[in-house]
DNA sequence: CTTGACCTTCACACTGATGTCAGACTTTAC
DNA sequence: GTAAAGTCTGACATCAGTGTGAAGGTCAAG
């Protein structure tokens, strides 16, 4: 699928798909006329990319976590170095902090909002 | 305590602490010399807050769920605008679908790290 | 064949969170 | 009392993520 089509599947601007293309999270083939093709499963990856980077995680880092999905065809796990293990462990630590914040903080926002007249907005995501 | 206390003891440079008092996120008391006197409760709303902009909330929002903490001391319940409900509904489904998007990424790092030989990295968090 | 919609690359501007530095004042230590 | 360390304000720089627009190529509809 071409790029405006991809934008209005996810809701992300083109201009923020050859963004991530830049950055190395998307790697679409390119048809003749130079266009770009994505891949239907591109449609996830983005909406992941984007939630993840709205999560306040770096580029950098949302390319390791989506080559570690599949560590084998990448060639990893086998030269995962002692240092690179250790960064990411401390990634592990922050990103469980940032879990922990935000949830507390969606329940403080979901208690305040279901003790006011407007309680009736809260969808789903009820009871964790 | 003075400013460099409290930077030492969360971690967050003095910078960010006078930033945060810029943005509205702490209400310091200044003693006699105009120096910041910060409370201990001020330790925890720093950490958080810090968390959370590393969760990528912007200050705007922060305050507000600051400001939700104790409801009733800042008046609010009363005044809660169908606009402004339906504008946290929002969030908070965003919110949801951070958590969700952290969750998944930090089972996808402890899994690829528990599969390498430095598996002993993985401190506590282990189980959920 | 022309028009309009969509695509390409490239560049500049903006915003929010930070780092850093300068100049002035306060406090602490010797 | 003097020096060092800490604090104040304020300005400027940086970085990532985004918005926006220019100049040009592609393609489908009329």
């Amino acid at each position: 699928m071409k790029i405006g089509t991809l934008s209005a599947r996810t809701g992300v601007p083109a201009r923020m798909l050859r963004y991530y293309e830049d950055q190395g999270l998307l790697a679409p083939q390119r048809s003749g006329n130079g266009y770009r093709a994505f891949a239907e499963d591109d449609v996830d990856r983005v909406t992941m990319v984007r939630d993840l980077i709205r999560s306040g995680l770096p580029t950098r880092l949302i390319r390791i976590v989506l080559e570690m999905e599949n560590p084998v065809a990448s060639g990893w796990t086998e030269r995962c170095t002692r240092d690179f293990a250790e960064v990411l462990a401390g990634e592990l630590e922050a990103l469980d902090a940032r879990i922990a914040c935000l949830t507390r903080s969606r329940d403080t926002v979901r208690d305040y909002l279901s003790h006011t007249e407007h309680a009736a907005l809260l969808s789903g995501s009820a009871g964790r």
